[in-house]
DNA sequence: CGAGGCGTAGCAAGCGCTTTCTACTGGGGA
DNA sequence: TCCCCAGTAGAAAGCGCTTGCTACGCCTCG
């Protein structure tokens, strides 16, 4: 049957509890003893049962990483760069962790449900990226539970999320998203457009919405008129890019430039110009939000504002881990940068 | 301190016994009696301790998914889709089961770290997807790892990796990696193109040579000399598709067309002609392979080989979680389809 | 020469759950 | 009326590991 901690502690002819020392590294055994012991655990192949080690020590080596969608390089990203930090020293047998990526679509049900998984693993730490939902009893349930994983011993921290103050000693990292759409929207205006399409993400999420605030600050910053019809929402897909494009076009003809909520939905809107035979940017200026790595790819090349998805994931990589000194507060504005290209100019003229 | 299922079963005055059936529902127990269990679980904000639970049933509900990079979406949409069909019924409390997405980031050392750590956490099943390594040794440690997985009552499933030998029993989902490297050579070569570069893949995986055997057998089989000066290897990344472009443009200036080993070095490519003041497909065609969503994006639109990521990560789910059948023989060929898009024409005239 | 330490190793008590086996009920057939 | 069985609940034995405490040398210092 299945090797055990005892056969190997018989082999080597010591007891289990010098074995597990061994294994774990923390506690002293003369190098004699643990070379045979060594010897007898590859003899026989053995391998430390995980749920057994867990129980008894009260704490698991995983940690979880929820995103809302793991095909979408925005998550990607960051739960790479997490995962890449997450590994290392100061941990048990092997040092190694493991990282559980879980894909919660965006559903808040989904969202709880892998909380309460991770909270019956014990995870080590949990890490939360993007944006929440803004409906308070989702809030306030999926706080609580952020909450009760915190008192349990689990390191919590929300990665491209604002903070929830029903989980006061989680961490946050959180977007400049409002600065961000601000800035771009600034740089539309700047270059003399007036009429702008906004395409929106989905209502409702914490993202959307300031990301569509940084736009209407700049809008009345500037003295233009914020036309809701101007504005739409959809999912943060290429094909919501592309159809609220078309609408836009119909309900404004004049209209001279797109914001849209993320990159791969300015991909869509800039598809669905083409189509139409119109130019970017001649007829129509396009901007994302995100830069991921395919926006430098479009043609022209796609104005955006970059998040740095990567080394905030590390950064909340390693606070999970307790590697790195919390902000101040539990709470660090990450700030994107405006990376002008191509998909943009001045307006034509009428 | 934190609630057990002893704290359970004494609030609601039964043994701990019957509230750990209620938990699992595999065990008769009366509707009166489970409503008082359940309410008190419910007053006390019971969680199941995993580890405990793992320990004592010998099982887990742990799903491990190895990929090489997660922030790439190629593996990204395959973890999504396995992730997808991980849930649902047939499994203990909850029905839940947890995806473990690891990323190995290629390198079978960590590929072999993972897996013993899935092993260590007698995971329910593992998913390994991404071509293998062709080096001798480490393709037997994977392969006993796997084989010593599947003993242990792990099922295996391989999505979009040739079968190992060493694991018998493990089911293979494999891509028909040849089959659509010659398609898409044959459709340059159709074309008219008799100059064409070939940016590989990384050596020594199994991915990178199918694919670039399929391109050879189309030259053999059209009766074009297959100039070794043509070919270049790198990773798989969008610099190693723009540093090996403006490479083979020095080598040969006749080039009339350049396959890429996958989509994201195509448009590595696309970027390199582009910056040469070269027109596509004008004076160069390119030709990616993967179909990832970005690819209708580019401009012109790529074309390319589509694989059923999503399809085949599905499968390869469901197969793992035993609600699919085996392929017979474990082993079942995945082929892609060639997309014919704006990116390939025929070749300038000389 | 004896006492106190230090360096190692073992004992044994759990960690919180699952599950086998046993026990108790009430009802129906002989 | 008695027995047996179906239905339900409990007792208790682990699952394989960690770790506090104890034990045993042997060395060094007084």
């Amino acid at each position: 049957m299945t090797v055990t901690l005892a056969d190997v502690a018989a082999r080597a002819q010591v007891s289990p509890a010098t074995v597990s020392r061994v294994l774990n590294g923390n506690y002293p055994v003369a190098a004699a003893t643990r070379e045979r012991v060594l010897r007898a655990v590859d003899d026989l192949d053995y391998v430390l049962n995980g749920p057994a080690s867990s129980l008894a020590a009260a704490t698991s080596d995983l940690v979880g990483i929820l995103v809302n969608d793991i095909a979408d390089p925005f998550f990607g990203i960051m739960a790479s760069a997490v995962q890449s930090e997450i590994t290392g020293p100061g941990g048990r047998a092997g040092g190694e962790r493991m990282a559980v990526v879980c894909n919660t679509g965006g559903s808040p049900e989904r969202e709880l449900t892998y909380l309460t998984l991770l909270q019956r693993q014990r995870a080590a730490a949990v890490v939360v990226t993007g944006g929440a939902i803004e409906d308070a009893p989702h809030a306030a349930a999926i706080g609580g539970k952020l909450r009760r994983l915190g008192d349990a011993g689990s390191r919590v921290v929300l990665c491209g999320r604002p903070p929830t103050g029903a989980a006061p000693d989680a961490v946050a990292l959180t977007f400049d998203n409002r600065g961000g759409g601000r800035r771009l929207t600034d740089h539309l205006l700047g270059l003399g457009h007036r009429r702008v399409g906004y395409i929106a993400g989905p209502t409702e999420r914490t993202t959307t919405r300031h990301r569509l605030e940084g736009h209407q600050e700049a809008l009345a910053a500037a003295g233009v008129a914020d036309d809701p019809l101007l504005t739409l929402h959809g999912p943060y897909d290429r094909r919501s890019g592309y159809d609220a494009t078309l609408e836009l076009l119909r309900r404004e003809p004049r209209l001279t430039a797109i914001v849209a909520a993320n990159d791969t939905v300015a991909l869509g809107a800039c598809a669905a110009l083409r189509d139409r035979g119109l130019s970017i940017p001649g007829d129509v200026s396009v901007a994302g939000f995100d830069d991921l790595p395919f926006s430098i790819d479009a043609v022209p090349a796609l104005t955006t504002v970059r998040l740095p998805l990567h080394e905030a994931g590390a950064r909340a990589g390693r606070i999970a881990m307790g590697r790195e000194e919390e902000p101040p507060g539990g709470i660090a504005t990450v700030h994107g940068e405006l990376m002008v290209r191509g998909s943009t100019g001045a307006p034509r003229q009428h």
